[in-house]
DNA sequence: AGGACTACCGACCGGTAGGTAGAATCGCGC
DNA sequence: GCGCGATTCTACCTACCGGTCGGTAGTCCT
């Protein structure tokens, strides 16, 4: 049972990690320092080691509260519409519209921090991230909807496909988020052959 | 103290922009610092300077170098095999296996470096990597191997999807870089429809 | 009341980043 | 063998980074 002095209940954490969350999405791990980040959130930065260890534990907190946040959601959004092709363009949709910057984060952290506390990030991330997809095209197979195909490259490259487009910057041709997903999942599932 | 010798003409500087290349390939741009990349080359510090102005003049120079470096090998890659299929496996295969980096680059340089000198940089990345990409496709089109479509759209689309496979990291499965463009072409030409 | 505890802060440390001043060295034309 | 420009060096600066120290205002428990 914690207790709450200064601010709202269990806000200052929250804030630590919203704001790193949108620092490092911006920036990269690199390019926002703790200071950086301490300012934002409105603490300094003996705050931020008060709840977090050091920066890669701030960093593997951040990416998995992000994840587990989204994977909801994205959970959802992938059972809304019954065939394959309607799964997957909610899914990347959601993932496009959130400005969700967790697989950006997630892959500059890599090279960032030197320590492998990415173990837990990394799982989080093929929980609620990749796992999810992948099982769309899985069904789908199943369903006779898609052909039969390796369905983890497939969705690896599905993610790999809409990342630079779960940005802050502006979707190619001024596109709407649903509009861009129904563009990338036509691509994809239609090919560009005859 | 004896100075390091003198060696071929011009042979320093290309040095730098090797070390440079390479290191920041690897770390991205944040992550080796100008002391590193002179220790690669085998030079202090002050010598970068004096080939390159500041930090993201050397970035600038490194990113169209290898552009243009690459830029000529990607051209005649795409010319090999009359259809498009086989003009794309081709020039993707030639990407993987060449494990370039500046599109990785030019991309963490946008953020990394304030300085938007990344326009240079940019309009050589236009010119080398996405005009040849985009005309294979046109082709394509133009001869009813491909459907019409966005083919900037689909260019886009298709560095997207390999870009994290154009580092240092093992190829997904063990696959060969020629395997690996023809499971990405397969997957992009035929799609996973049914 | 008063001790234990939570949540936070100002000041500081060692290390490293980008960048600079200026001296030393080299190859070359004379 | 001498001057000169091109090249490379040692030594240094300032700013900032991740991380720590000691302290303190408020809260809870008895």
């Amino acid at each position: 049972m914690p207790q709450r002095k200064r601010g709202p209940a269990g806000s200052t954490r929250e804030r630590v990690l919203q704001a790193a969350d949108r620092l490092w999405g911006e920036r990269g791990v690199r390019g926002a320092s703790l200071d950086d980040i301490a300012r934002e959130a409105t603490v300094t930065k003996p705050t931020v080691y008060y709840y977090f260890a050091d920066k890669s534990a701030l960093f593997t907190a951040v990416v998995c509260s992000v994840l587990e946040e989204h994977g909801g959601a994205l959970k959802t959004a992938a059972r809304r519409g019954g065939h394959a092709r309607e799964r997957l363009i909610s899914a990347l949709a959601y993932l496009i519209g959130a400005r969700c910057s967790a697989p950006r984060l997630l892959r500059d952290g890599g090279v960032a921090l030197t320590v492998d506390q990415n173990s837990q990030a990394r799982s989080a991330f093929f929980r609620h991230f990749f796992a999810p997809l992948q099982q769309i095209l899985d069904d789908g197979a199943a369903a006779g909807e898609l052909r039969e195909m390796d369905t983890a490259f497939a969705a690896q490259a599905l993610l790999n496909l809409l990342d630079p487009w779960t940005g802050r910057d502006p979707l190619p041709g001024g596109r709407e988020p649903q509009e861009l997903a129904t563009d990338i999942v036509g691509l994809i599932v239609d090919g560009i052959g005859v």
